[in-house]
RNA sequence: CGGGAAGUGGCGCAAUGGCUAGCGCACCUGGUUUGGGACCAGGGGGCUGCAGGUUCGAGUCCUGUCUUCCCGACCA
């Protein structure tokens, strides 16, 4: 794509009130526009990454045969009344149809939908287990919205159900979701920084588990045990005082991010909505079920957060910029520059990679300040000088141009 | 929801209660320039968030309201 055609433009300036690193460096650069407290536009550049994200949780969510689908975003309220929820759930946007009066919720969460739905799939034991995801917008009425796309009223959510006929099936799951997260997260590059988390869990069992991106501007504190390369939410330390894998007192405290959580709901929602299964002996028993989560659009603030090298320059890990390659041309008043950056354009491309390329005729300041914002990771740069020595420049070297 | 700060061209900011609301960026025209957000000349773009009030006179003071950011509380 040639970088003359982005609806975007750089930023010099935001407003000062701004204080969060991912909103400043998303908005200069030109990925996302806010539209109000806590909603987001995505731009093209930022949508990019988005759905590179999407893509890597997507197979590997695959991998361990999750199929996906794609529920409402809107509910009735029928759903969210047998749950109790209608009235428990305070972050849950409630109102009514301006015609009909129907009363409605925008979806926080689909346990409410996936439940039902599953129930016209699920008769004997034979049906389970099976999983299902969706990669949808959520919806949540935080009393205050912050830290950029991190804390949104909108968001974008991978939301994972497991419905199973045992504990022990469920158990198991439980533990394939735990790798297929860590897969994703080291993907992303946070592999080394994002630990799984013992933290609350709730009413059913002893412990939910989170996954948490360390990151001073996080709002969770952890206490790390480096030996397991674990760590326990601090909502539960006083229950747990020791890494509960190897009883390491030694723990090390960290601000972090919650990039996702995996929770094993047993039969909480199988029994509000009577989803039941026969069993081998002919017995009826309620499903029981697991819920897993991962913020997308959290993710990729956190990735702001993490590999930002300050508030005018990003650095995506290459699984998710939003081109493989930003090619650059300085001294576009050459011929010679033009023919042969056009070349490499059309090369590159043939050998599939997604080439910003930017053969505007600017001065290199303004190219280079743009490019650092942006923040794709390979950069490769063409001038008369790079052409003098038959070649290009990558990563401050000089690559011949058969070697490219 | 409680507290704090702030709303002025597209963006970032300025303007003792007093003349026609300025500046930078961006934009348009012409010229120069080209390895780290260049320069010269000219130009377009504003009922100062909204509604009242005080005053001879309000961007500026007062009241209300909406919005945004920050702190706190909250966060299945």
């Amino acid at each position: 794509m040639y970088q003359s055609n982005l609806i975007s433009k750089t930023r010099k300036q935001i407003s000062q009130t701004e204080e969060s690193l991912n909103a400043q460096i998303l908005i200069k650069s030109g990925y996302i526009e806010q539209v109000m407290a806590g909603v987001y536009a995505y731009l093209p550049l930022g949508y990019k990454v988005l759905k590179n994200i999407e893509q890597i949780v997507r197979e590997e969510l695959n991998k361990i045969s999750a199929q996906e689908l794609l529920l409402p975003a809107l509910h009735p309220k029928s759903y969210w009344e047998k749950t109790g929820r209608w009235e428990s759930l305070d972050v849950l946007y409630r109102f009514k149809s301006y015609y009909t009066s129907t009363e409605l919720a925008l979806g926080s969460t689909h346990e409410e939908i996936i439940t039902p739905i599953a129930k016209n799939f699920i008769q004997s034991y034979q049906d389970l287990p099976f999983a299902t995801y969706q990669i949808q917008t959520k919806f949540r009425d935080e009393k205050r919205a912050k830290s950029g796309i991190l804390r949104g009223r909108e968001f974008i959510m991978k939301d994972l159900y497991s419905f199973h006929s045992s504990t022990d099936d469920l158990d198991k799951y439980y533990e394939l979701v735990t790798q297929a997260y860590l897969n994703i997260y080291k993907r992303l590059g946070i592999g080394d920084i994002t630990l799984k988390t013992y933290a609350s869990g709730g009413t059913f069992s002893k412990y939910s588990h989170e996954f948490q991106t360390i990151s001073d501007i996080g709002e969770d504190t952890i206490f790390v045990c480096e030996k397991c390369n674990i760590a326990i939410n601090k909502e539960i330390i006083e229950e747990q005082k020791t890494c509960p894998e190897c009883d390491n007192s030694d723990l090390i405290q960290k601000q972090s991010i919650e990039v996702g959580n995996i929770f094993k709901l047993q039969t909480k929602y199988s029994e509000a909505f009577d989803l039941e299964f026969t069993d081998e002996s002919g017995v009826n028993k309620p499903v029981i079920m697991g819920c897993y989560g991962i913020g997308i659009s959290r993710l990729m603030g956190t990735l702001v957060e993490v590999f930002a090298v300050n508030e005018s320059k990003m650095l995506w890990p290459e699984s998710v910029g939003p081109f493989d390659i930003h090619l650059i041309t300085l001294n576009t008043d050459s011929e010679e520059v033009v023919k042969k950056s056009e070349e490499l354009y059309i090369m590159l491309q043939k050998e599939g990679k997604d080439v910003l390329f930017d053969n505007r005729n600017e001065r290199p300041g303004i190219k280079f300040a743009e490019a650092d914002l942006i923040g794709i990771n390979k950069r490769i740069i063409i001038s008369s000088k790079t052409i003098a020595q038959n070649g290009v420049e990558i990563d401050g070297q000089i690559i011949p141009f058969d070697k490219i």
